[in-house]
DNA sequence: GATTTCGATTTCCAAAGGTTATGGATATAA
DNA sequence: TTATATCCATAACCTTTGGAAATCGAAATC
């Protein structure tokens, strides 16, 4: 059975006439006569008594009537349910973010899209970079925002929005603090405070102090770049943070040849249609570059 | 949009696969893969996401999800509208019972209506009450006889066809079946053998005994009248049991005051057309009351 | 009785919808 | 890792379906 046939039935019983539905369904009468017949034996049943040369719905038309109606309705609305998805932005979005992206790279656009989009229920998780892209990856996140992960993943799709140069610090007191130019060799011999083992941002560092990772003495690790800049501002080692978290208690070090950067930015998941209301806020995370 | 169109796209959307539509639509792969695509082409957005070798819904699907069920509903109500009307008794019927009516109430209306009715091809199929009734609101089956669930269901139309009491019964050679009179204190303090949680008639019975309630030691749990009566009459407990089952094996204790009924009957779908056939079976099942 | 109007029927063609065979991607087993 | 199996997409092919055009027969209308 098709929905045309049914639209058929609909135009014929609503006209009274084979030939005025044929001219409203812009097709020929025979088309429409071929139509009815299918229906008829697809049901078992005469829906139109022909009498003469006018029709009359038959028992069984009576009965398909309102039924008719329902299910056209029914196609309509899952029609307009579907291009309604296109339009609105609207809906669950579930948005992982890190603890540092989220705190100082989303605000601005969460603000202007929450303000813009109000239908969105949004689900903000706060987790870290790695468990934010296995979320995705999982489909329990609609999308991340973190530190992009090193290795290529299929499955991923990943957009950098941020470059975070990350720069060599000590504490403001500390005795390489008042150097003016640094080797390497001598930072190795103070601990190193990092990233816990799996993060990305442990690996861009070490990757970049490549040169001397054999010497290198770790400290402690955490989780948290804010822990990282406390610790290091009391002087238990040194580290590698973003500028968002520098201040008058750290010293920044440069040194030749060494330049660390992270990306951050987008994660989704490679193969599956992004909702309206994702897009939406990546389009709103892209213009807060 | 064809209706079948309709049925393999929920076909995989509940499988999860298209193959499976494919084995359960009695079509190859290739022509679901068509038929979803051409869906897919008439809505203008991607229904599944095909994530590697298996398919996800995409919002597209999830909204037209229960749309479809929406439209194939009325299709299957239109269908049965119209078969309706003709007198002829014949087509599938989907008749649910429980373990114990089916053996002990149905077997004559069962064959009573297969003799008048040899056109109709009976669906018989046994499970527990609730899953009957669960069946009979999904549209899984055209109607259950079984025991009446207590609380009402705005979707369920249920018709009392017997009254079963039950009585209490322990095993003949118990210590309690010389009493001539008991209290329901005394039967307490043994073991009660009850129908697994969830079940009807264990509701049934637990509200008759509710003035002992706190302190009944449930002893086994089952979810079948007869072994319940075969536990019993080996002497691990009592229970409450239907007179149908029981035999000399079984001393039956009247206790003041209480008296436990359960009803057994017919539950169809409260909004659904009755088809002629489960009309039929229904009279004569009401015939044999 | 001629004419008009309407649905049914026939013939023809294009499109739709199915099957078989095959390919690419990806889980699963060895 | 390699082999294998599984799953969906695609291509080629064939049958069936569905529409147009032409025509017919019956019944209102003039």
């Amino acid at each position: 059975m098709d929905i045309n046939d049914l639209q058929t039935f609909l135009a014929v019983a609503e006209s009274g006439s084979f030939s005025r539905a044929a001219e409203r369904a812009f097709i020929t009468q025979p088309a429409i006569s071929k139509r009815i017949a299918a229906l008829e034996a697809e049901l078992g049943a005469r829906l139109f008594d022909r009498v003469g040369r006018r029709i009359q719905l038959a028992p069984a038309g009576i009965a398909l009537l309102p039924q008719a109606r329902t299910i056209l309705d029914g196609v309509g609305e899952a029609k307009r349910r579907i291009a309604a998805l296109s339009r609105d932005i609207a809906g669950p979005l579930r948005l992982g973010t890190s603890y540092h992206v989220g705190l100082h790279r989303l605000p601005p656009a969460l603000r202007q899209f929450y303000i813009a989009h109000p239908n969105v229920q949004l689900d903000l998780r706060f987790m870290d970079s790695e468990a934010a892209c296995h979320a995705v990856e999982q489909g329990d996140l609609d999308l991340a925002v973190v530190t992009l992960p090193r290795g290529s993943n299929a499955r991923l799709r990943r957009e950098k929005v941020w470059d975070d140069p990350l720069e060599i610090v000590v504490a403001a007191a500390h005795p390489l603090a008042a150097a003016r130019r640094l080797r390497l060799q001598a930072l190795a011999e103070y601990p190193i405070i990092l990233p816990v083992p799996g993060a990305t941002t442990r690996e861009i560092v070490l990757a970049a102090l490549a040169p001397v990772r054999r010497n290198l003495r770790i400290g402690l690790e955490t989780n948290y770049l804010e822990l990282i800049k406390m610790l290091v501002s009391i002087g238990l080692g040194w580290s590698a943070l973003p500028h968002t978290l520098i201040d008058g208690d750290l010293k920044v070090v440069q040194i030749e040849g060494i330049s660390i950067v992270r990306e951050l930015g987008v994660v989704t998941h490679a193969a599956r249609t992004l909702s309206n209301a994702a897009s939406a806020i990546i389009e709103a995370i892209r213009a807060t570059k």
